[in-house]
DNA sequence: CATTTCATGTAATCGGTTACATGATTAG
DNA sequence: CTAATCATGTAACCGATTACATGAAATG
């Protein structure tokens, strides 16, 4: 049983994004700095230590590439406890506290969730989240009912954005579960007995 | 010229707070646990060594509160510098980089800026946070719209629960500045020539 | 009297920020 | 040839997390 030690959010991204397929430092970087992940650092201070933790630690493993007329790259992709670890993260159960620090990480985990566990895996994690907020939700509109009104106008505000965003998540779980159960339903139209009336593809 | 080491979002919500009115570190730290603001860390580990950290800078100072049958208390409160401090940190241009890390810094700022600069002032902020979002929202809906359909299914949701929010907060900005001109409208009812036709109380 | 709550701290560890350093390769 | 970009690091600093420590006052 090797030692656990905490993994930050970050370096789950890291995880993540070389599970999807192996990359070098440089293009992780990259992929912070361009896209809307850019949220979790881009810094190489943070990314190169990172990466060493997580080689360390036996979750990635490295090689130096050196095609010719190519720049030197270190090429890392995920070993099987790396992959293991990895799920593992992403089967987390969604508690109130997550959603309470928030919902970066949830939303991470659930970016990757469908290439790694499937979208099955996607439409439970979307109904426990479903649940918790559920649970979360009310209580901080009672909350706001019960004290805003001697609260200075921009408490009051700045707390009623926060239930906005909540109420936002909300229906968007509701959307992607949706969505995700349409996906379902495409892709294998009928379950038992396919009666095959017109040419299927591949 | 004081050198000016970066203060944590941290230490701006614990200075915010004794620019209320003066508080304990055990005060602070109920505030932390009880409320939405628990995003911001609630542990004695956090929150002494920043208060220490504010003192040494000359941003609050404190005394020792030994009254007759009480616990032992060290209440701090805002100096003259801390003030100002706050205050310019209050007073910072909205910045996209800032809207990309997260929007939990500028509503802790928005929370506050009312108490400490006025509404007015709240009201300009609001202002340029649309001006920021107006700018930024639309690139992410186009990215969305190109990348989309090439991403797998939970990587374009993540993304798109990204983009609700930010039309979430849109139009929370709206509302707010709406909300903050009927309120000044009702605390000035008449700007130059104030008729007094029926009962005006305090 | 014992336990809980109030109230303030301390120490170890570790991850992130910032800034700097280094080379190799392609573009102008 | 020079500048920009690719690509990988390193080092100093510092703040946050976690867990532990302490003691006094209220509560039962």
């Amino acid at each position: 049983m090797r030692e656990h030690k905490k993994i930050s959010v970050l370096t789950y991204a890291l995880l993540g994004l070389i599970h999807q397929k192996p990359r070098a430092g440089y293009d992780l970087r990259k992929i912070f700095a361009e896209t809307a992940m850019g949220s979790f650092s881009n810094s190489p201070g943070a990314i190169y230590p990172a990466l060493e933790r997580l080689e360390k630690h036996g979750a990635i493993a490295s090689e130096v590439m050196e095609s010719a007329g190519l720049r030197r790259r270190r090429v890392f992709r995920i070993t099987e406890p790396g992959e293991q670890e990895f799920k593992q993260w992403l089967s987390k159960p969604v508690t109130r506290d997550e959603i309470i620090r928030g919902t970066g990480e949830l939303m991470l985990r659930f970016a990757f969730m469908e290439q790694a566990l499937g979208a099955q895996a996607a439409i439970t994690f979307l109904r426990n989240l479903r649940v918790e907020l559920d649970a979360y939700v009310p209580g901080l509109k009672e909350y706001l009912h019960q004290h805003g009104p001697q609260m200075p106008l921009s408490g009051m505000l700045a707390l009623d954005s926060g239930i906005r965003n909540y109420e936002t998540l909300q229906r968007w779980v509701a959307y992607a579960i949706q969505t995700y159960q349409s996906f379902l339903a495409s892709r294998q139209p009928l379950s038992a007995n396919q009666i095959n009336t017109s040419g299927g593809q591949s």
